[in-house]
DNA sequence: CTGTTAGCGCCTTCAC
DNA sequence: GTGAAGGCGCTAACAG
């Protein structure tokens, strides 16, 4: 709670010379920085943030914008907490910090992203479960704030993206399927407007076509991104008078739903129907069978959010501002993927 | 990203005019306030963040403090997002914002609290996963910042808590299969820092009590909150010499992993082994055989946090400071419970 | 190397 | 009902 006055005061020194000794400026005497740092330690002063940032005019805290009352954060695993943790991590190596600002049920994210925006409380931006036509995008956009999407969109401008290669992963997921000589394969998307739905969708098709296999627009499914959803997507795929022999989930968030589903239909996942889900998680690994799926290292990604995010507030802002990364998954064989009829 | 100077110009009058009808100060001309408003709308403006708190002396933001890389935050659903959401929309209409502070792993979570209190970016703070001794809570104590805890602890001082009834919950699941006939419940407790695990156990232990049943120490173990740590439950469970006929979960975070290790090790979950685990969520719905759990309403969970926030920092906050709240929680049956040998 | 001073954006007191 | 001015805590530019 002391302020640099006090401790200027208490060091009988000015608090020029103090500020500028905390802020490692060039032109201070050893000695005397060495005794405002250890004064500063013992009276347990930080600077103020809000002197600090109005004078300087950035505040050196990123934000990680998360929408709390979307119900596919509230499903699935932490996935954010691992992503963030990293990216903060390597973020205070370069002297910036993270918060992560929750947008809620009741707000609207344009309206809270303006306000962001406005009252300066952070030097950049990262927004996540992007949409193919995304106004949150449009707005920062138009904005001088800087910011990195986590998810591509369809919105027009240019703006630095990183994105979880869901084409990829849809795609080398029908291979698998196919090599073990499954025809029928259903497929699970999320809401239209859901930007990977559409990646997923597009891999999903590239798949069947180098197999040589027909679209059946009956397995291609919308559902919830939540347990619910998988329940559901699995009660739809048991109702279904020709039933596929397996199955694709674009959300790891979703699999526990479609086994249960499954097997109030007396149909065995795995068995009867062979399931590839997103991705890699502790819970996975405990059901019963042991879920295909693919990895990839979360941590890693915050890393690279983290330079994507630095990259941009640095010296080729406008360089930084194109840059985009396909983030690439590994296939993780499991038990529920099975020749068909076995 | 205009400025109160700006606005003012434009409107051809002066910055405190401007600031006291934004304010909602008595004292301006009815029409001057509205043409104000209608220009800040316009021009999209919003106080800066830095300016303001410099000058109030406050933020009007509550910080909510979360260790992103403790295991336990890891694992599990989004228990904070949901909480958050609610928290965050009740203090939104008393004109608090609220954002998360994520402790990163390579951080010392009290240093971290030592700069957030310094910095002055929130009014408040919240903190999460009380320890039995919890130097955070001395720190905090300590300092001007009011702070809510959810999670008590027996760190002294007088601090407001939150905290789920835990004491209830285990004695209650022990009742519930005494009824059924289970003499040999095995439970799994958190590290002994972790303070809901003194309060599991004593509840544990008085329903043992209740029921006239002895304590075996070999049936109180100790294992990480993760599903890993539930897995590492049951297989030495399976490994006991003499097995109990029933099991309790402090966290719901381990229940997948205790179902795997059982079924691996042929033990079938709800028949050979009763399971009550701690709190209800959807993914553990579609769990076979669905866990017997509890279950609370965690948005009105965050309203009470926001209201005790409030509270602390109302007219008050002295006697605020001695809200304490023991938070209920109903059972939930489920086919994981069965009478012993059925 | 150190002290002094101006001003970041805002709100509030005082004068009119 | 409105304008002018000071100062919240800090850093940077300028004197010395």
């Amino acid at each position: 709670m002391t302020d640099i006055r006090r401790l200027a005061e208490h060091l009988n020194i000015s608090i020029g010379t103090v500020s500028r000794a905390l802020n490692n400026r060039p032109g201070v005497h050893p000695e005397t920085r060495s005794r405002v740092l250890q004064a500063a330690t013992e009276l347990g002063y930080v600077a103020n943030a809000s002197g600090r940032s109005l004078r300087r005019g950035a505040t050196n805290t990123i934000g990680f914008v998360i929408e709390t009352g979307s119900p596919a954060n509230q499903a699935g695993d932490n996935f954010f907490y691992i992503v963030t943790d990293a990216m903060h991590e390597s973020l205070a190596e370069r002297g910036y910090d993270l918060v992560i600002l929750p947008c809620h049920s009741a707000d609207d994210p344009v309206e809270y992203l303006a306000r962001l925006v406005a009252r300066g409380i952070v030097d950049a931006l990262v927004i996540t479960a992007t949409r193919v036509q995304d106004q949150r995008i449009a707005l920062l956009a138009k904005s001088a704030m800087p910011f990195l999407t986590l998810g591509r969109s369809e919105t027009p401008g240019e703006y630095p993206w990183i994105d979880l290669d869901f084409h990829d992963v849809a795609r080398r997921s029908v291979a698998e399927l196919v090599a073990l000589g499954h025809r029928r394969i259903a497929v699970a998307l999320p809401e239209k407007d859901v930007n990977l739905g559409q990646h997923y969708r597009s891999g999903y098709l590239a798949g069947l076509q180098a197999a040589g296999l027909p679209v059946d627009p009956d397995l291609i499914l919308r559902v919830a991104t939540s347990e619910e959803g998988g329940y559901d997507f699995g009660r739809q795929l048991a109702a279904l008078p020709h039933r596929p022999t397996a199955a694709l989930l674009c959300s790891e968030a979703t699999t526990v739903g479609l086994y249960g589903a499954l097997r109030n239909n007396g149909i065995a996942p795995g068995t009867d129907v062979s399931i590839i889900t997103f991705r890699e998680n502790p819970q996975l690994r405990f059901l019963d069978p042991a879920p295909a799926c693919f990895r990839t290292s979360l941590p890693e990604l915050g890393q690279e959010m983290a330079r994507a995010v630095l990259d941009l507030l640095g010296n080729n802002g406008d360089q930084a501002r194109r840059n985009h990364k396909l983030w690439p998954m590994t296939f993780v064989p499991g038990a529920s993927v099975a020749p068909p009829g076995s």
